[in-house]
This record gives C-alpha cells, sequence and structure tokens, in this order.
DNA sequence: TTGAAAGCGCTAACAA
DNA sequence: TTGTTAGCGCTTTCAA
C-alpha cells in the first residue's frame, strides 16, 4: 500500500494535520517542523494521493477537451494537434490535468461531458469547434458550467470564446485578390454546420460588395476540410464558362486538394488561378507553390481558451466573470500562389 | 450542494449502501428495490462524484498519454492525432478516462508522470514514441508502473510495446525500389535518438545487402520529421556526382520538402528520382505526384496500446500480464512517386 | 504552532 | 435482499 500521511504524522513525530499543512505551505508552521516533515516524505517517498485531495477540496484542477468525434471531422490534424498542445501547456503551467473526451455522436458526447462535469471529474470544459446547432453548447450552458467555445455560438453570444475574426480574415484574403486585379473570386466553403463556414464565407461576400464586383452561387462550393473537397470543386470550377481566376478557400489542407486537381488538368498556379486559403499550416509553406494563407495563430488560440477557462473556474462566486469573446488576431501570409497580377482571359 | 447517494437513500427510503449496489449492478437486489432507486436518482439528477468511488475501489479507471514535448518533436501530427484517437476511442468504450500530460523537458516529464501515477490519478501511461535513451521509460520500469510504448525499447526488450515491424517495413519498401530497377538508393531518416530512425534505417541496409547493392555513406541523411529536412536532403543528394535514383524517406512530410526542392531545381519525380516513405497520411496520396508509401495503421496502433495498457491494469495480481511487443502489420502502397523504372541516367 | 475530530461521497465487509 | 459500520486519504474547523 503506498505511503500516506497518516505514515509521514507517525515517523515525523507530528499529528497528521500537521503534515497536512506543511504539504499546503500553510503559514503558521515552525520552519522545523516543515523541514523534518519534508524529509521524511522525501525519505519514504511520500505522494499526496489526488483523489483524497479532490474529494475534499471539492475541486479536481482538471479540465477536459471535447474531441470532434470522427475522423472526417478531424479535419486539419495540425489545427487540433495545435490546439490541444496549447491548451495542455498553458493548463500544465497552472497546475491543471487535461483530460480528453469524446463520443460516437452527439448524444455520446454529451453524456460524456456531463458524467465528467456532473460527477465532479473535471471543472470545465474546451470544446474544439462550433457547430451552428450543439446540443454540448445547449448542456454546458442550461446547466451553468464552465466551458469555453474555440469559435462562436450563435445561440449564445455571450458565451465565454476565443476566436478568430474569421469575417474580417476572410475579407481580407478576398480583398488581398481583388487589389491584384482578380474580379471574378470563388470560395471554397467548409461544411454549412460549422459557424466558421459561414463567417467566412460572410467575410468573402462583403469584400466582393465592397468592391462593387459580381458574386454568382456557382462560384461557392460547399465541402469538408479535406483534399478530396478542393479536388472536387476545382474539376467544378474549371469548367465553368465564366470561371473565377482565384478563389479563396476554408483551409490549406482543401488548397492542396485544388492543386493536384489543377496539376492533372493542366493549369498552374499563380498564373492560371490565384489561391489563399486559412491556417497556415507548416506544409502550406512547402507546396508548389508555396500558399498564400491566413494565419490564425492556433496554438496562442488553445493557450488563452485554456487560460480564460481556468480563470473562470477559480474566480467562481466572486466578481462575475468576464464573458463574451475573446479575438486572436490574424495575419495574411502572401506566398506564390497569389503573387501574379490577374490571370490571361480577365 | 451536488446530490449525493444518502439524498437518493433517504428518498428512497433505502440505505446508502442499497444506492450504492444499485449503482453496481449488484446481483443480489430486487428488481422492484432497483427501478425505483434509478427513478428517483433520475428525479434528484443524481450523478456518482467519481473521485470518491475511485478513492475507495483504489482505482482511477484513468491512463494517461505522454504528448512529446515540443512543437519541433510533434513531427507528423497527423501521427499523433491518429494515435491518440485511437487511444481515446478504445479507452472510452472500456469505461477509461484519458488524460494528456506533457512536459518541458525529460526531467519535468518524469516529474509529471510520477505525480499522476503515484498520486493515484492514473493507472498506466502510454508514451506515445520510443527514444533511444528515455528517461521515463527508467522511471515507469523502475517503479513497476503499467505502461505501453509505442515503438520498443532498446534497454527492456521485454516490455509492453506496440510496434511496426520497422526493420521489415522498410525493407519492403527499400526491394519494392530494387525491383524498378534502382541500384543507388538514398535513405532520409528522422532524429538518431528515436528507435524507429534505427530500425528503418537498418531495413534499408540489409535490403541493399540482400541484392548485392552499394551503400554509401554519403546516400543516408539525418534529419528531423519536418518538411525542411526532404528540402536540405535533396539539394545535396541531386549534388552528388553518382546521386542516387530513389529514396527511402522516414516519412511522408520529408517527401513534401523533397517534391518541393525537386521542382525548384526542375527535377521531376518519378522521372529523374522515386521516392517512397512512411505513414500514409491522407495527403500523400494528393501530393503531386502523389506519393507512394508504407501504411503502418496508426489509428490502430493506438487502439491496440489502449487496450493493451487497460488490460494490464485490469489483470493486476492475476496471471502476469503478457509482456513483449505487439506488431500492428504494415502495408506498402504504391502510387506516381515509385511506379516508373529506372530514371535515365542509371 | 500544533493536535483531535469530523467529514468529503462512496464501497464493502459483516450482520441481520 | 438489505442495513450498519468502518474506512479510502485528505483538509479543516475548533480547541489547546
Amino acid at each position: 500500500m503506498a505511503v500516506t500521511i497518516k505514515d509521514v504524522a507517525k515517523k515525523a513525530g507530528v499529528s497528521p494535520s500537521t503534515v497536512s499543512r506543511v504539504l499546503s505551505n500553510h503559514p503558521r508552521i515552525s520552519a522545523e517542523t516543515s523541514r523534518k516533515v519534508r524529509e521524511i516524505m522525501e525519505e519514504l517517498g511520500y505522494h499526496p494521493n489526488i483523489m483524497a485531495k479532490n474529494l475534499v477540496s471539492r475541486t479536481t484542477n482538471s479540465i477536459c477537451i471535447l474531441l470532434p468525434k470522427s475522423a472526417e471531422e478531424l479535419f486539419s490534424n495540425f489545427f487540433f494537434m495545435e490546439l490541444i498542445r496549447g491548451i495542455v501547456t498553458q493548463a500544465n503551467r497552472q497546475g491543471f490535468d487535461v483530460l480528453i473526451s469524446s463520443g460516437a455522436n452527439e448524444k455520446d458526447e454529451v453524456e460524456g461531458v456531463s458524467r465528467l462535469l456532473n460527477g465532479h471529474r473535471v471543472d470545465g470544459v474546451i470544446l474544439l469547434y462550433s457547430r451552428i446547432d450543439d446540443p454540448v453548447v445547449d448542456f454546458l450552458h442550461k446547466n451553468n458550467h464552465k466551458f469555453v467555445l474555440i469559435g462562436r455560438s450563435e445561440h449564445y453570444p455571450d458565451i465565454l470564446s476565443v476566436d478568430t475574426d474569421n469575417v474580417q480574415a476572410s475579407y481580407d484574403a478576398t480583398k488581398h485578390l481583388i487589389s491584384l486585379g482578380h474580379e471574378r473570386i470563388g470560395f471554397v466553403s467548409g461544411p454549412p454546420e460549422l459557424v466558421v463556414s459561414k463567417d467566412r464565407l460572410k467575410g468573402y461576400m462583403q469584400a466582393l460588395i465592397d468592391s462593387g464586383l459580381e458574386s454568382k452561387p456557382e462560384w461557392i462550393v460547399e465541402g469538408e476540410f479535406l483534399q478530396e473537397s478542393g479536388y472536387r470543386a476545382i474539376s467544378f470550377f474549371m469548367n465553368l464558362p465564366d470561371r473565377p481566376t482565384a478563389i479563396v478557400l476554408i483551409d490549406d489542407v482543401v488548397s492542396f486538394g485544388v492543386l493536384r486537381g489543377l496539376h492533372e488538368l493542366n493549369y498552374k498556379v499563380p498564373e492560371d488561378l490565384c489561391l489563399v486559403s486559412f491556417n497556415n499550416i507548416p506544409l502550406s509553406e512547402m507546396s508548389t507553390p508555396p500558399l498564400s494563407s491566413v494565419d490564425i495563430g492556433i496554438y496562442n488560440m488553445g493557450y488563452t481558451a485554456s487560460q480564460l477557462l481556468i480563470q473562470a473556474i477559480q474566480n467562481t462566486g466572486e466578481a462575475k466573470t468576464e464573458l463574451g469573446r475573446f479575438i486572436i488576431p490574424h495575419r495574411l501570409v502572401v506566398r506564390e500562389s497569389s503573387i501574379f497580377s490577374v490571370p490571361k482571359g480577365s
């Protein structure tokens, strides 16, 4: 059996409560006893039982990440891995553990976080992405749980969330293409149930409108965060009588599919078509040609989300936690995929 | 305050232990009381306190994943994300929670898992990759903790581990190139401190030897699991007087760097150089040209590791847990990057 | 500055 | 089949 606080107390000739006080750096403890107790702890190889501590202190020092359910939804691996890295790094720094949960479907997801939260296993949750209608958000909000959203909620705009200003980012990307002289610009979106798809589409539209450019429904294609989406989209676009000369894409990975498709059709980037996408994954610098991409500071988003959640957890009771959206700044990185001016035929 | 077992007991007119028995599906409980108790639990919104349960049952129903420390070591995001997905899916299915831990350095890592394991926060650990000399493995082994390794340990060959037969896989990849007629084959390896680098290099060498082919030290380059490594390696290779006509690469991502480099130097794949790499990430199908790659079943590895660890945890005391390496089968997927026969000048 | 005692929410002998 | 009781390892009043 493991060494307990009692064992230490006995060997040190003090009471268990004294040992406990040493453990928590209680101010009113003599330096002498403290030293001695620590020595014994070391000698005996004592490790505090986290469960017991949490049980009595009614706090878990843990947060939970809800992982997207399926491989398909795990779109850009890079995106999630970076987010997780940011979250875990910051949480560990604050002495919090991170639990990872997932479910086969939305009901599963709700049950999972419910068990964890109500069962006092974790103090809060971070949702890695925002669906337009999310039962998990409903659940968390209704039950007054601590959580933060990567992205934003349409139903509850005041929810604690960390986001890119996707409307602006998409606006910037589109304006960049317009500044290059493009007048027919397409958009390859993500799944319509994700808020990010909606926001980026909006920014794209706004940029066209502000520049007095035409927008055609057939220049907008919905897809997944997968190469296949880009691949499919491109064969569609290039067969249009009045095809776009530039495209804004929801994710770098989609761009890779586009590059592949264009290569097979014998088109060149940026000569025949200019591309700008989002997320600026490391690979986008190494594709042929390198991709222009909006860097949204993914690691930073995770880091910030973690920080906010822990803050909210620790503030319980006191001044109501600051709610609302925290926007992480974005930055358009221009590379070869969008450096030429308007291609032929424009 | 949350609803406890006592509240349920009182309202149902039974004792707390009866409620506890209902909770754990104890066989000797009347259907009638069971039904009633469940009803009350539902009504009151009862959720068992996991901490309390774990404290008394002296088991945590949790495992921990140790995340590579830095972004650089997080080589192929895809690799880790798939592994994690496999681990979490299987663990959740068995009713286990997954904690994720990381550290700024090796000492941090040891302290982290030590705190979690000795503090009875988790029952076991999965290490996501194998370093040649790993203090974490030393620690876990010496303290008799339950853990499984993705990869293998050189020091402790009997450790529970899930691995690809990397020697064979690399042998297969190399033999494939040889069967295409190549006689000068290069190898771009990963960090020398990783066991996987060593094993794949060995398979490559063996294939050359078995085929009576020459191997030159300058045909072997060490690097990271990054595009840059491939990019750098290629400018080195292509300047060699007797340059390789084909290369085996430690990871698909490295291949992307190679493709980029070759493109800039105006070489073509597979006409000028054939490539085969490892991991078969989704993107490898969509590069230009699509990459031949060894699929090592990453999700499966994670899934299996999770299963083995939980098995080991649950078997404690009884028949000693089966140790040793579990090999996940691999499969070479041939695509355009290696379909041509020997390039010019060979 | 320290100790004694109660209790966090649950399980599991032992009785009944 | 159910209830009583004694903890799991820790923190935290209250008293000394």
